[in-house]
DNA sequence: TTTTGTTATGCAAGTTTTTGCATAATAGGC
DNA sequence: GCCTATTATGCAAAAACTTGCATAACAAAA
């Protein structure tokens, strides 16, 4: 829906190619932006047909081509319009939720395994913002001004992943209590 | 990509019709499915070709005609099998956060404007589902019981629009101080 | 009495996203 | 020498989802 305007903002910041944002979206904005590749090089020819986008494509020796993608005027000026609309508060579809909340007929173990799965991704995510935090609080006074907005969502993933894994706890204990018991005490 | 699975688990706990379904998405599992009406009716009709469900047609004197769905056995198979299967970890696709990322090219106003917007809905929704938990624990054990899996994603909701609201006086606070001070203390 | 809201269903067209396939060069590990 | 990963781009088809329109009856509020 906003993939449009979230390549506009990434290249206003920074010009790049199709491959670049690619990466940017996965190790950088993944707590809350997602994109495939396909998606994001079908975008860009679109905001280029649009008059949104300009590039040069650059040969280069040891490495496929790319197309280095920078803002146009117009794209520019969409940019500053879309920032002044409202934008619709954030719809979840949460496949995990659907199935826990179908978990009674399932066994605890399938749903522990599964909890241990996702457990595993988030504390990943959280490490790795955690530690893109750590580098923020790291820099001079003038670039931490430079990125007060993007901090800001950065606090976002690390508040939304901390409380997920909270959540997580909570949910353990729950599964805990409906497990007959293995090892019984006393016997 | 699995409100096939959505509609499998809610009519297997108590069927319905296409209408009930997309009010039970609205008013009730709003917070980890959404999904719109005209969706709901679509797959219902693809998940009654596939064979997974099977409806009766009711009419109703002061009412429109209603299509009461129910699983069928293969449906039933279809679910369980489902829910051995792991499920892909929820990407998110956050456009608030898109806008709030670009923030420094629009004005602090505009932004505080937006998150107020937010603000009531994330309050509100967390007062529904802080409800729902007060009737929750006016159930008597055995229901509770029986409600115990439903309970764990309401939990995921209310601890993660908890979350939200905190981050967003941390947001609040944040542009608090990037206001240039309209009436100056001691002029 | 007119308008608004709720119940009830659905088609058609468009947009967005995913999945599968395809190419091609280089670097590094085994 | 082979396999895997990384860099780099893209088409085509399918699936998922949104938006716009359409119908129809009743109830309640204005």
């Amino acid at each position: 829906m906003s993939l449009k305007h979230a390549i506009l903002i990434l290249l206003e910041s920074e010009p790049g190619s199709g491959y670049d944002l690619f990466k940017r979206f996965k190790d950088g904005l993944g707590y809350f932006w997602n994109a495939k590749h396909q998606q994001v090089y079908l975008e860009l020819k679109k905001l280029s047909e649009a008059g949104w986008l300009a590039f040069e494509a650059q040969t280069q020796d040891t490495r496929p081509d790319k197309k280095n993608y920078r803002l146009t005027p117009a794209g520019h000026a969409e940019l500053l319009r879309w920032l002044g609309e409202p934008v619709q508060p954030n719809t979840i579809n949460d496949a995990l939720l659907v199935k826990l909340y179908a978990g009674a007929h399932t066994s605890p173990d399938n749903l522990r395994e599964e909890m241990q799965r996702h457990i595993a991704v988030h504390r990943k995510t959280l490490d790795s913002l955690l530690s893109i935090e750590r580098d923020y609080h790291g820099l001079p006074a003038e670039q931490r001004h430079t990125l007060r907005m993007p901090y800001l969502t950065l606090r976002r993933g690390i508040l939304g992943e901390q409380s997920w894994l909270q959540w997580a706890e909570e949910v353990e204990h729950a599964l805990q209590d409906t497990t007959p018991a293995s090892t019984p005490p006393g016997k």
